[in-house]
DNA sequence: CTTCGAGCATAAGCCATCCTTGGAGTGATC
DNA sequence: GATCACTCCAAGGATGGCTTATGCTCGAAG
């Protein structure tokens, strides 16, 4: 009796409406493209588990019983909801739907972010990103608390805390550089490049705390220790208090970008100190579409910087 | 890539939802009582099927993708119409609810019929029946065309006409005989029986149609044709034809029983003229919870007349 | 009245699917 | 560091579904 008890599944409803709208197993089996015994047998075993006839075979036509016909009326609803919701998973699969949550570095989201985010727009108009902005070690954390789906971080070349990434997708995106900064009338203003060394006189403005350990290590690599004067995670603000006199600074290059720089003038710090940048993903996210897709873009966004 | 192309099954949507409820592919394995791999298996099915990874597995617990939240909150709406499918048949199979069409002659809805629905009413108060008078001939013809679920016929023996039941079910139900009814001052009132003969030169009062043939084949069988003066189908009417004297009449037991019996008096017929009253249904309808449970107080009413 | 065609039921066989068991790897916890 | 819980993977076995083939009934046409 125990076997009896098995359930409906949407394969018998499909069949069940086949055969209520075809008035025929034949029929219903062309129409499904499987053969007659196929809804013959469909048929009975959806009968056996509901313990009831559901059709009768009076002579040439086939009716619904009182149950079949209760059955076909919940089946349309049913199936509606079953190929709406394929509907759905399919635009989101097809990337004509769906939203990916992003995290970002501020230097990151000024500049790779935007012109990612305008051609993903631009090859699915149906995806929507959502961004956040966060610094590398919180930014892994949100991805790897389920948070974001994609994180941008980055990793100084020879950095001694070296995050462990290795339970996560990388891709790398560009190489990025500090680069100095120095006011317009400072006397290494034209030059080409400039040592770090050079600069270990001089009043110092700080990036944000990240950067600003990076600073001191790269500074204290060159045999000195910067004197900070200010500091802030604020770009623009940085440029302004160098193009004001008040000091030098490193910055990525990629920060500069996108900061006019007033009263400033950036040279490239030899030896070269660089960070790569990268975008961080979950295993079980990167063959999702969206995140798959969005990916795509800021590794094709920073092809060409 | 045509393997792809699978469907959704309900199956499916069962075992994400116990996932995404319980957070673990075991727990959802022991809810649905099966083994992990089983749920396993049928997520990584799934997921192939609709093209897209709905879970993230990320350390200990379990997270829905956006497809994958999509897929359960459709899937809420379409197994409760499951089961909300699966509760009304369930309940017309249980005789808690569900209508039977059912025909009968008219002696019998007046006397038989009421009696099984009133008992079919008080065993499973959710059925309904619904009533249609009709004589034999037309009444299995409706039933063979599917307008009703079960027909009350009767058939005279030795009748001449055998209508053909093969294809039917035939439930006997009561062997009815005809009374002749004579006027209250009829010399014949007090008889205990009357052979047909002794009524041929009286006028006649005749029944429906069918009564009508039957009569006068009896009749012929004895060696006389009646003189029909009146003819109707309405029993009460024959009753009070014959109690004003106009003449004598023979109806089925069964009909005389619902009639008040004013100014006449129902004497036995000898010998003896009857007819086989039976429930007939289609083969594929009598394992029909509803229509097997009419039937069967139709029958139980039949026994204690 | 017989023949023919259409449709359904059943049986047997094949194949896909599903589930189970057993084992290995891994992360979290004590 | 050991243990526990969880997952994945592989292989074996059982179940179920589909197909082909066959027989039957019914209705229409010759």
């Amino acid at each position: 009796m125990a076997y009896a008890r098995r359930v409906i599944e949407a394969r018998h409803l499909r069949v069940l409406r086949a055969v209520a709208t075809t008035g025929s197993f034949s029929a219903a089996g062309r129409e499904l493209g499987c053969t007659q015994p196929a809804v013959s047998q469909q048929m009975k075993a959806l009968e056996t588990s509901v313990g009831t006839p559901l059709l009768v075979r009076a002579g040439r036509e086939m009716r619904l019983t009182q149950a079949g016909e209760a059955l076909v009326r919940h089946a349309s609803g049913i199936l509606a909801g079953l190929t709406a919701a394929e509907e759905e998973v399919a635009a989101i699969a097809g990337l004509r739907a769906g939203r990916v949550r992003l995290v970002s570095f501020p230097s990151g989201s000024s500049t790779l972010v935007p012109a990612a985010l305008a051609a993903l727009r631009a090859a699915h108009p149906g995806t929507r990103v959502s961004l956040e902005e966060a610094e590398p070690p919180r930014s892994v954390e949100l991805l790897r608390e389920g948070d974001c789906d994609l994180a941008l971080a980055f990793r100084y070349e020879g950095a001694a805390t070296a995050e462990d990434w290795d339970d996560l997708v990388v891709r790398p995106l560009l190489t990025d550089r500090l680069v100095a900064l120095v006011p317009e009338r400072h006397p290494l203003a034209r030059a080409e490049s400039v040592a770090i060394g050079e600069l270990a006189g001089e009043p110092w403005i700080a990036g944000c705390p990240r950067c600003r350990g990076q600073l001191v290590q790269v500074c204290e690599g060159a045999g000195f220790t910067p004197r900070i004067d200010f500091a802030t995670d604020d770009y623009p603000a940085v440029v302004g208090l160098v193009g004001a006199g008040l000091g030098v600074a490193v910055l990525p290059q990629l920060a500069v970008e996108s900061v006019r720089p007033r009263g400033v003038r950036a040279v490239r710090l030899e030896p070269a100190v660089r960070r790569k940048i990268v975008a961080l993903t979950l295993p079980d996210l990167a063959p999702v579409p969206t995140v798959a897709a969005t990916l795509e873009q800021l590794a094709r966004a920073a092809r060409r910087p």
